[in-house]
RNA sequence: CGGGGUGUAGCGCAGCCUGGUAGCGCACCGGCAUGGGGUGCCGGUGGUCGGAGGUUCGAAUCCUCUCACCCCGACCA
């Protein structure tokens, strides 16, 4: 490709709107624009990688036999009452009407299409299984839709569904997805993880999330350093306390604690460390109670497990100041688990500690001293707090250590939860109708594009692997324009790199060197070539790579041959 | 949804407090020079100052409403 004949829309500054580095950097290289909030057109840098993303993952999808549809991005809202996530669902969804006052909604997932198909198609067990898949856009209208492409309402993903009539045909579909999306991984070149997951609201019983491994993701994963547990943090279950709690040595007492709110302040302010500290959240139960989590002061509420504990309301939500003043009396710097009036659920840690500091359920006052059992009741522990680093696994299989990451996977074992629903059946060897067992498999496409800049980028710009660069290389002559040999010679080697499959960036733009090097880098290509008229005399050209600081003199005759070699290499 | 903030040329910003009819840098177009890391000089193109209403002789500036966009949001007990 020539420049002069591409658009590409480099900025030197980036929009203020751009918060993290891939959407600066992806706004910046000219990959993307955005048109509303959390909405993108892909120009055409862009869509060059999005489709080498696309091709890789359709490439080992189809290797393992699923077969490619799309299904419509409008779709009717009948099916969605059906599930019943029609009600379910919530704002997310995106409805809308047609003229005849229909409606329908913008599909922020596929199952109910997919199931509505297969229970019209598939008759019989000869069928099965069977894995369908799309690369298709999705629309889910976030919240606060941010970071650009990486979490933006609309976006591209792949889907997969598989159908079964067994568990274990399912387990064998699963674990073939689990193989096949490290191997769409390891293909992208990105470093990433496969954790266990929380299934969350769609149920089954496994499930995994693959992450890239980037200091700005959200998610925490940890594993053990022998790479044989790994897991989110939101599943990660927390280590038993060791040993027996101490016993009981301080009286209890009231302390005047004046305008101490958090633990940090609390622990200064008595001089004690945090963990001898309980802290009390309160959230909101079913029927507009209110439930007290406590915790070690050091430590940190997990929300997906408390979410589990029936007398949570989900989602979890904390209450409001307004609302604990009302049933506690008090702001919620001094709650504590000492005679309060609302149900107490305690973290096995928190559950653990003796003589400990917690609020008095009086403003201004906290408790010292305190012991379970002797000054309140001993309740059940629960796990309900974070792993914290260097902890041990609670399955003994070491200390786990704590990074951040992308999701950019997810597998699922659905089950019937959607062909129950929609009575999706099929029939057996036996001739007996039998609901069909599905799994479900995602990959967000457009969020890995994002996700490999974050995990590879300098402070010129992005660093393509180079399965997923836009081009391979840049080819940047040196004042082509004044030489005519030395045109005749780059458009030659032009040709002959492409000839040889090599995608190829001429800068035939009339810019100065030093404007064609920083775009090159800022685009990313992992490969450059420079040619000039020096070069030219002496029959050599200067090769760098995107991450090499010096340039290295290759012989004109062979450059094909070698940079061949460096793309084989990576 | 709650809180905060921002909308002035394609991008980054100033001007607003103290009303007088819009400016800077980059980008873009033309010219000359330069020619191996965002070069220099000269000359240009481009803006209903987010929108509507109001106050005023006069509004980017003051007031009201509205829209859009961005950031933060529970670890605090």
């Amino acid at each position: 490709m020539q420049i002069s004949k591409y658009l590409i829309a480099t900025l030197r500054e980036a929009p203020a709107e751009a918060e993290i580095i891939s959407h600066q950097l992806m706004l910046r290289a000219g990959m993307i624009r955005r048109i509303a909030s959390g909405i993108y057109t892909w120009l055409p840098m862009g869509l060059r990688v999005l489709r080498k993303v696309e091709a890789i993952i359709r490439e080992e999808m189809d290797r393992t036999g699923a077969q490619e549809l799309l299904m419509p991005g409008v779709q009717p809202a009948e099916l969605w009452e059906e599930s019943g996530r029609w009600d379910q669902y919530g704002p997310e969804l995106l409805r809308i009407q047609d003229r005849h006052q229909r409606d329908f909604c913008l599909g922020p997932t596929h199952e109910e299409i997919i199931t509505d198909l297969i229970r019209k198609e598939i008759r019989s067990y000869k069928q099965l299984p069977a894995n369908f898949y799309q690369i298709q856009t999705k629309f889910r209208d976030e919240v606060r839709p941010r970071f650009g492409i990486m979490r933006a309402r609309e976006f591209l993903m792949k889907d997969a569904y598989s159908f079964h009539l067994t568990e274990e045909s399912l387990q064998e579909t699963y674990d073939e997805m689990f193989s096949t999306y490290t191997r769409i991984f390891e293909r992208l070149g990105l470093k990433f993880r496969a954790v266990q997951a929380d299934s969350g609201n769609i149920g089954g019983n496994a499930s995994h999330e693959f992450h890239v491994l980037a200091d700005s993701g959200e998610d925490q994963i940890v594993f053990n350093e022998e790479g044989s547990y790994a897991a989110n943090i939101e599943l990660a279950e927390a280590p038993m306390p060791e040993g027996e709690r101490n016993a009981p040595e301080a009286t209890l007492a009231t302390v005047d604690t004046p305008d101490q709110h958090t633990i940090e302040e609390l622990s200064q302010f008595l001089n004690i460390s945090a963990d001898k500290c309980i802290k009390t959240l309160v959230v909101k139960g079913q029927n507009e109670s209110l439930v007290a989590l406590v915790l070690r002061g050091d430590h940190e509420l997990n929300k997906v497990k408390a979410e589990k504990i029936p007398a949570v309301e989900i989602p979890l939500e904390f209450a409001s100041a307004e609302e604990i003043k009302k049933s506690l009396n008090c702001t919620p710097g001094s709650i504590g688990p000492v005679n309060i009036n609302i149900p107490v659920i305690v973290d096995h840690s928190a559950l653990h500690v003796a003589d400990f500091v917690c609020g008095a359920n009086e403003d201004g006052k906290h408790l010292t001293g305190v012991n379970w059992g002797r000054d309140l009741p001993e309740p059940e522990g629960v796990d309900i707090r974070n792993i914290v680093k260097g902890e041990p696994a609670a399955d003994g299989s070491g200390k786990l250590d704590i990074a951040k990451g992308i999701e950019v996977g997810h597998i699922f074992q659905l089950g019937k939860k959607y062909s129950a629903a929609m009575k999706a059946t099929c029939l057996d060897k036996n001739g007996d109708s039998q609901t069909l067992i599905m799994g479900c498999y995602g990959i967000g496409v457009s969020r890995i594009v994002a996700a490999a800049i974050e995990q590879n980028h300098d402070e010129n710009g992005i660093i393509w692997p180079v399965a997923i660069a836009p081009f391979h290389i840049s080819l940047v002559p040196i004042n082509m324009h004044k030489s005519q040999r030395l045109r005749d010679a780059v458009m030659g080697l032009y040709q002959e790199l492409q000839d040889a499959g090599i995608e190829v960036l001429l800068d035939d733009r009339k810019e100065r060197p030093g404007v064609m090097f920083s775009d090159a880098e800022l685009i990313g290509i992992p490969h450059r070539l420079t040619f000039g008229e020096r070069g030219l005399d002496a029959g050599t050209i200067e090769y760098r790579s995107r991450t090499d600081s010096e340039n290295t003199d290759i012989q004109l005759s062979e450059v094909t041959d070698f940079i061949k070699s460096q793309l084989a290499r990576a």
